[in-house]
DNA sequence: TGCAATAAAGTTATAATATAACATTCTGCC
DNA sequence: GGCAGAATGTTATATTATAACTTTATTGCA
């Protein structure tokens, strides 16, 4: 077993055709590994709960997991739903969009970063940004009002490539 | 009655002591001038809601203020508050805090933009940074990504500078 | 193996946040 | 005054999230 936490990440363009099923896979193969290095158990719930955020590029709300989770294991509550999703955001599998309260899976997972996201207003779709896309900014924040950052909520809202192609 | 939009903004440095009164005051009165610009009425309801939400420099929750606002008034429901609040974010007189559920009196009332915050975790005080603080970033992200931005959520969470020189 | 300790998941209840739909009152205008 | 539209009042309910306690599963160890 690695102990290398810089993995590859899961991350696809804005409609960019792939196979879908790779995504999945991936993000399965590389939470089982986050787990592993950090001595938590990848289970049987929390592995359902994964695979179904990360079953589109698109963020999915608590009670929609609920019913589908519903559809394929018994005695499933709020609490179920909202346990996993923490514990997946404690392992930095899962982030929360705050801005819709709904939840999506991380393209980076094992590389500790903000999550900052695109976040199409036309096909719903969203794509996770670098962590260091506003890294230059943030810095620059910190000086200037002499603040010490812990975390930053960014949602960016607009249409994406593919979309405005459309138009 | 001016119909310059650029107005002066209502904002002071994180611990800084200042006559609070007079911030109230100006928010008051920049957000009649915003309402008569609009052709908008700044009814006694909105007025009411705006003072408690301009109260401190902290983000308030809908149901504290609707709490408040029943010491003042009779009839207050969630929709009085929720209502309301729709009025004065549509105004550009208030932002919603989406990592808090919150709500904060906007320090630049009549000039267009994003709202973006820096959120102080030791003493919950809220400042609102300067529109342009992301700006190249933003233009950055958006050529990379060939996306077109509409909106932008950023909330900076950390520790002001006040409060670092408490530690 | 068997038992104790801990972690995970199940279960029930309820809190916190937000909106819908319709009724009434207020305001500006003729 | 009376009409039209805006604002507010009122009631009900939807949506999002957590608390508290029970039961089950897993692990470590005697």
């Amino acid at each position: 077993m690695t102990n290398n936490l810089e993995s590859a990440s899961i991350s696809v363009e804005f409609g960019q055709r792939h196979d879908h099923e790779l995504c999945i896979e991936e993000a399965l193969k590389q939470a089982k590994r986050v787990c592993e290095i950090e001595g938590e158990r990848f289970t049987d719930l929390r592995r359902q709960v994964l695979e179904l955020i990360w079953a589109e590029h698109k963020p999915i709300k608590a009670y929609d997991l609920l019913n589908e989770l519903s559809a394929k294991r018994r005695g499933v509550a709020p609490a179920t739903v909202y346990r996993t999703l923490d514990f997946l955001q404690a392992q930095g599998l899962v982030h929360k969009l705050e801005s819709l309260n709904a939840f999506m899976g991380c393209s980076h997972p094992g590389q500790k970063h903000h999550g900052h996201f695109l976040i199409c207003e036309s096909c719903e779709q969203v794509r996770e940004l670098e962590s260091n896309a506003f890294k230059q900014s943030a810095g620059l924040i910190e000086q200037e009002n002499a603040f010490k950052i812990r975390h930053m909520t960014v949602e960016i809202f607009g249409i994406c490539e593919s979309c405005i192609k459309k138009c």
